[in-house]
DNA sequence: TGTACATCAGTGAACGCGCGTTCACTGATGTAC
DNA sequence: TGTACATCAGTGAACGCGCGTTCACTGATGTAC
């Protein structure tokens, strides 16, 4: 049973890697079952032996792509000063390349929109990766008046989500560009650094 | 060829108002044309007399309901002293009516998403009406140090739009109520009124 | 070691369904004389 | 005023298409003796 056995571990692997950069660039709808399969290097009849349905294969791409761009915002920011380390965040965040490069990029724009209207089931798959998200901000903030360390970590990923998505809704545009810039000077406000 | 005119206009304006509820309510893949022509109370085929395309109804509607969303965040200011006025609207917009009402509520949470993903062609209605937003925002806004009103009024935009997304994408888990509040804080501080 | 059988990952066509759009038609309203 | 015809808003069935899911089948891999 061994080469089934990794043969078919390799074909998971290839389909959420497929899943991972269709769901961000897509959407939910979007992503289609046989497009995946095919991204995948597989026919769409496959794809139930590895999941029970579309669904269950949304919620498992959005936790893994949710924490993908975690370890990679929050990465290797030792070499930092601690002062500085919550605005580099949400600097890495608000960059063009993830406006652009959707496919590597955060999955929330791709999916909050759809799961707000039409695709409910996914919102305590997303609730768990917003939380785990401003929670990794919360860690590198400082002390501000007015505001608890949960509020602003809360409040600055609500922006930092909310700019990247009409960046990416508007690209092509001149507003598009400004949006990335507003929001980044808008955390340095927030944080206190002016 | 006067009641003949009449009855027409009535027609596009009850197919308008059927797709301001639904196109806020179900996004653009969600509010199927079938479904606005029932709500207008009138049948499938009828529509293309009315529009070319789903498209043009679906732009006219983003116009439509975000010129709607705007005429309520900023009316009835002048009672308001003025150095309160853009906490207001921010306080005004993340409100759990503005999140559970959302047939009568902001119509970008609901559409921006699926432009940035599968329906670009909308993309520059939605930057006209964002635009539109920050530009009643940014009269209201105090100097601040550190950041340009026209940023200020942007940040705070997408800080908005975001909250409401995300906690109308998570609505029914504890994070939703308290996204909502963060931001309400956030933009506090953002306009330093701490 | 070799042979017969069992397992199972993956294929590809088909199913049922719903969508946006088209179109022949209906019937009430308007026009011409 | 009345009659015959024209217009046109709206109907409802059909068209073409694409989706998620199912299923009979294939062929390579593994097991039993």
């Amino acid at each position: 049973m061994n080469a089934k056995t990794e043969q078919k571990a390799r074909s998971r692997a290839a389909i959420l890697d497929a899943s991972a950069r269709l769901l961000r660039e897509r959407g939910i709808v979007g992503a289609k079952v046989a497009d995946v399969m095919a991204g995948a290097g597989l026919t769409v009849g496959g794809f139930y032996a590895h999941f029970a349905s579309k669904e269950a294969l949304v919620d498992q791409t959005l936790a893994d792509t949710a924490r993908h761009m975690r370890d990679r915002l929050f990465s290797k920011l030792e070499a930092k000063p601690e002062a500085d380390r919550a605005e580099v965040v949400v600097k890495r965040y608000l960059t063009t390349a993830n406006r652009d490069d959707v496919q590597d990029g955060c999955p929330f724009p791709a999916v909050a929109g759809e799961i707000a209207t039409t695709a409910p089931e996914h919102g305590e798959a997303l609730a768990a990766q917003v939380e785990a998200m401003a929670e990794g901000l919360r860690k590198l903030l400082p002390e501000r008046p007015g505001i608890s360390g949960k509020h602003l970590a809360l409040g600055l990923t609500a922006m930092m989500v909310g700019g990247l998505t009409l960046a990416r809704a508007t690209r092509g545009t001149e507003l598009s560009d400004e949006l990335l810039r507003a929001c980044r000077a808008m955390g340095r406000v927030a944080l206190g650094r002016t």
